[in-house]
DNA sequence: CTGAAAGCGCTTACAG
DNA sequence: CTGAAAGCGCTTACAG
């Protein structure tokens, strides 16, 4: 039961410590007939590195920024919550996290944000990227100071960005327009979309795959125009208020963007609470009032906790050159009903 | 930028090495006075300990055996093919992991595998626990020999295991009874079940919370008698095949077990794919190719990987007496449609 | 191109 | 009740 540690493969092999660590990591200068006595003596008596001992010696640390949109989007907030919680355990992991918090909706101040990550001091960057001009040139520069780039929740697909950490937003469009298709089935009639802003590429890609569906499969439906609320509860309320004003038989609304609580708002105060069917994003806490109370009937999530934990794992494996488990890091796009909410 | 480690808690609180880590691991015999010291210097000098180091020098050791159902069940396949990559990968952290195999639905098999477990050399064993007679009292001898039982997929609850990893199935049984409802109205008539054993408490569980909200919230919809198909391909068609042929009008079926291709074969035989509503569970290959051509509706899946590694972690943090993250160990009940299948 | 020695941050006998 | 020293499994200067 004893381990076999580099020391038996340096016995094995006949060399040094410091000859077995060279083939380890695949380092210059060491003979070709030395790497084949140590990778032999490494297959014969079965070694495998001890990942902790190696990062103990190396004292590696690693220190990741997040940049997190401020204001009052709840989904943001859980995000925000989910890092400090991380912060606290991962000290013991020697990773340190800083959190940041930027203004929402707003290119310059991301990358004001992002030009003045001090590269000598931080291994990555997380942060909401904002479809915006001159977003990519940010990226390229933090790439050339040696930072790793990875995007959250929203992408910019084309940019020197090293990792998504999020969902296929055309797949939640798709998905959304298949559970409200079936939802308000067999009914004809209307069916309305709520984004929060077309700079976002996670609300853009989610309208576009929303749409492909409805188009597709339900032809009997009539898609209105899409509103665009900022994500802000008081302009949804007003806009969805006026929505429903002229248009009494509207049968469903896809809400891609934040912003439930103005939205429950105005269907309550239309008296059509659990009357227009609706499927909405992120699983906040007034999205789970909704969802129990009927007023909303599916809740498309993307786990924070999940997103916040990959992302670092995803920096750590990228800065150290090892891989990382695919299946692990993908973020699904998770449906809540009001019945599998407490799982 | 350098870390915080014992030395300077030593230095700071005047003690030696040993002293603090005496304080630090909460062990016997130390002076109430110098205690304090440390917890003094370590609140003062803000330190956290660095657990892989900790666990070096520990020289811990995990052994982990799997009690995995053979036979032809997909799902369990996945389970076992989970585990042995996660073998692969966690002999880096000082984990063993070994995979035995016992026949499915076996009470009695569990039992002699349980009480094989070799109590000096596994820390845990994770095990699909048939709620069969006196498995409960297998269990209390596996605690007993100081061996962490962990149950996986289906649970005995009251019995000694020192955990569960699975879905909450009654939920789960809600939300399939939640989605074929919606599916199937506003048409009325008759909806089936078809399980695959009553003595596996997760089938039992999922029939209670189906039975619960079709009940109460579909009265209009008549439930049959449930099919018990023991998971197996055969049975599960003739049995569907019966089904069929003697409701013609049937709208609905919650495929609650294994044995999605017999489900699969019968309604294919009636020309049924697609006209009857499915809600089905576990995201095997059958079911995939099931959701796609719109044969089944909505699969319920419980993430293979996610409870494999899970079961670890849960097993090394209570062998270590370490807590755990409650939000990253509960397996949730994914939902998945045609849209959100390869996410 | 190779090796001896010190060190990463903790824990563990052992001695007192 | 407390401390000095060795060790966990790896890596890193430094010397040759």
């Amino acid at each position: 039961m004893k381990r076999v540690t580099v020391h038996d493969v340096a016995a094995e092999a006949k060399v040094s410590l410091a000859t077995v660590d060279r083939v380890l990591n695949g380092r210059q200068g060491v003979k070709a007939t030395t790497i084949e006595k140590v990778t032999h003596a490494i297959e014969k008596i079965g070694f495998t590195r001890d990942t902790q001992a190696a990062n103990l010696a190396k004292r590696r640390v690693y220190r990741i920024c997040f940049l997190l949109p401020s204001g009052d989007n709840a989904f943001m907030q859980m995000l925000k919550q989910e890092a400090e919680s991380a912060a606290d355990i991962e000290v013991r992991n020697r990773t340190q996290i800083e959190i940041r918090e930027i203004p929402p909706f707003d290119g310059p101040a991301l990358i004001k944000a992002l030009d003045a990550i001090e590269a000598d001091q931080f291994t990555g960057v997380v942060f909401v990227a904002s479809d915006a001009p001159h977003v990519k040139q940010a990226i390229e520069r933090i790439v050339e100071r040696g930072v790793i780039p990875i995007t959250l929740v929203s992408d910019i697909p084309g940019s020197s960005r090293a990792h998504f950490v999020g969902i296929d937003n055309v797949a939640a469009g798709r998905t959304a327009a298949s559970l409200l298709g079936r939802f308000v089935r067999p009914q004809t009639g209307k069916v309305a979309v709520v984004a929060g802003s077309m700079l976002l590429r996670d609300h853009v890609d989610r309208r576009f795959g929303f749409e492909q569906v409805m188009r597709e499969e339900y032809p009997e439906l009539t898609l209105l125009p899409v509103l665009e609320a900022r994500d802000d509860n008081a302009t949804t309320e007003s806009l969805v208020n006026t929505l429903l004003t002229e248009h009494p038989d509207l049968l469903g609304i896809y809400n891609l963007g934040a912003a439930k609580r103005g939205l429950v708002a105005a269907l309550k105060q239309h008296q059509l609470a659990g009357k227009v069917r609706i499927v909405a994003h992120d699983l906040t806490d007034d999205a789970r009032e909704a969802l129990c109370d009927g007023t909303f009937d599916a809740i498309l999530n993307q786990d924070p906790p999940h997103q916040i934990r990959s992302a670092i794992r995803i920096i750590r494996a990228l800065a150290d050159g090892t891989s990382f488990l695919e299946s692990q890091e993908r973020i699904r796009i998770d449906i809540f009903l009001r019945d599998n909410l407490n799982t």
